[in-house]
DNA sequence: CCAAGTTGTCTATTTATCTAGACAACCCAA
DNA sequence: TTGGGTTGTCTAGATAAATAGACAACTTGG
C-alpha cells in the first residue's frame, strides 16, 4: 500500500474525498489492491489520510459507482475486476483493429462533418493552404463501451466523399479505401492528457472532470503525402496506450 | 472558442473554477486562444459558465498562478507565451536527451534507492524470479524546471552499481556505460495518465491534484535481454510525449 | 479630457462540503 | 450464541466555496 501524507487539499480545486478517491484508484490500478483484496476498513483510510469517516466513505462511494469496488456492510469493501483496455500505437495504427483481442469489432459512429477552414497548424499539417478542410467528429465504441471520441481533418480536395463513407462503412481504413485509398501509414503521434470537457464527459459516459488521454496523429500516404489529421481522446480510467517500438532490422 | 456549456458541477468533487480554469486552458493549448489575445471579460465568462464574476475570476487566477495567461487592470486579460516541452519516445529513447532543441541538459538526480523485492509483475519483465531488484527514484529537471519523477527497476545480478553510477554520473546512459552496457533500446512502452499523489505533486511542484502522464516502459539490450524497467511521471501540464514512427524502409 | 469598459477589492449572505457523534444493521470468527 | 468489527444512516454543527452587490483603480478610444 501507498504511503498516504495527510490530504492537503488547501483551495486546490478538488474536494477531499474526490483526492482521496484518486489515490485508492491508484493504490487499484498500480497493482497494490487486486480483485478480491479487501480495501482498509473506512475507520483506518480516515484516520490514514487525516478527514472524517464520511469524506472517506464518499470517496469509497465515488469507486464504487464505477464499479471499480463493492462494499457490503459488516464485511468490508472489496476490489472488483476491472479491466484495462491497451489500445496499440504503431506505423500501422488502425482504429477498429487496435483494442487487442479482448474486443476485436469496435465500430465508429460519425457525430457530425462539415467542411469548413481548418485551424492554421492543422492546414499546415496537412499541406491545405487556401483550401478547405473536412470535419469530421466520431465515436468509437467496443464490447457496448464508449472508447473514444475523434476529431478528423481531411483534405476536401482528396476524399471529398469521406463522411459519406465513413457514416456507411464505420471505419476509416474502409472509407479511405472506398475512396482509392488502399494503404496508409502513420506518420506522428503526440500524447497529452487533461481534464475532460463537458462534452466529452457526456459522450464517453465519464463523471465531470475525468481525466482523457490526448493522441493528435498524422496519417499519411506510403509516400509522405498527408491524408488524415486526427485529434482522439481516450477515457484515461479505461485505456493505456501500447507503444510499438519496431526493431531496426 | 469552445462553446461552453454551463458547468454542471453537481457533486463532481470538482470546485466550479476548476471546471472553467481546466476549460480555459483547453482554449489556450487547443490553440482558440493565442499568444497575446485577451480572453473574454470576466462578465462575458461568468455569464457563459453560469457562475458568479468571482468565481470566473478565481479560474483565472489559477491560469495566472501558472504563468499561463496574466491580467492587467483596466485592459483585461491575456495568454502569455507558454512553452509545452516535446518528449520523444522511440526505439533510442534517452532520458537526457529527448527534450528537443528547447534544452540540451537535462539532469538526473537520484532521490532513493533500495534493494527489495520488486512488484510480480516487474519481476516477471525484467526476468528475474527469485532475486531481488534495485529500485531507484529519481527526478529529472531541465531548464530549472521539474520535468519528471521515475521509479526504475534493475537487476541486481546485472548491473550491482548502478545507484552509485547514477548518482555519480546523473545520467542512465552513464551509468549502464559504466557498467559495461554501452548500448540498450526501447522495447516496450505504455501510456496512461492519472492525477498526481501528493508526493508528485510536490516533487514536480504541480498543484494537488495535477494530471500526470506516465510511461511504463522496458529497456533492454539490442538482443533482447531485459535491462531496466522504468515508471516516468510527467507533468501533462508542461510535457506532450511525441512518438516515434520509423520508417519500414 | 471624458466616458465606457475592464480588473481589483471589500462586505455580506447563501449554499455546499466536511466534521462530529451516535446508533442500527449486518458479517464473521471464537 | 455471542461479541467485536464492519458498513449504513441519521442529526447537528463547523468550515469552505460560491453568490450578490457595490465601488475603487485603471486603460483605452473617441
Amino acid at each position: 500500500m501507498t504511503d498516504h501524507p495527510s490530504v492537503s487539499r488547501s483551495n486546490s480545486g478538488y474536494s477531499a474525498w474526490r483526492l482521496i478517491s484518486e489515490e485508492l484508484r491508484l493504490d487499484i490500478d498500480g497493482g497494490r489492491l487486486h480483485t478480491g483484496d479487501r480495501l482498509p476498513t473506512e475507520n483506518v483510510l480516515a484516520e490514514r489520510f487525516g478527514v472524517n469517516r464520511h469524506t472517506a466513505r464518499q470517496a469509497i462511494a465515488a469507486l464504487a459507482e464505477e464499479g471499480l469496488v463493492e462494499s457490503r456492510r459488516g464485511s468490508g469493501t472489496f476490489v472488483t475486476g476491472h479491466a484495462v483496455r491497451l489500445h496499440r500505437i504503431g506505423l500501422r495504427t488502425r482504429m477498429t483493429t487496435s483494442l487487442g483481442d479482448q474486443s476485436a469489432s469496435a465500430t465508429i459512429r460519425v457525430l457530425h462533418n462539415a467542411i469548413e477552414d481548418a485551424p492554421s497548424e492543422i492546414a499546415r499539417r496537412l499541406g491545405i493552404d487556401g483550401r478547405r478542410a473536412i470535419r469530421v467528429e466520431t465515436t468509437r465504441s467496443a464490447g457496448g463501451q464508449q472508447i473514444s471520441v475523434s476529431t478528423h481533418w481531411f483534405d476536401v480536395e482528396r476524399v471529398p466523399d469521406i463522411a459519406t463513407a465513413l457514416r456507411r462503412t464505420g471505419s476509416v481504413t474502409a472509407a479511405l479505401h472506398a475512396s482509392g485509398i488502399d494503404d496508409y501509414v502513420r506518420a506522428s503521434t503526440v500524447v497529452g492528457a487533461r481534464h475532460a470537457t463537458i462534452t466529452e464527459s457526456e459522450l464517453l459516459t465519464l463523471g465531470p472532470g475525468a481525466i482523457v488521454l490526448v493522441t493528435e496523429a498524422l496519417d499519411t500516404l506510403p509516400d509522405g503525402t498527408p491524408l488524415q489529421h486526427v485529434m482522439t481522446r481516450f477515457s484515461a480510467q479505461r485505456v493505456r496506450l501500447d507503444i510499438e517500438h519496431p526493431r531496426a532490422d
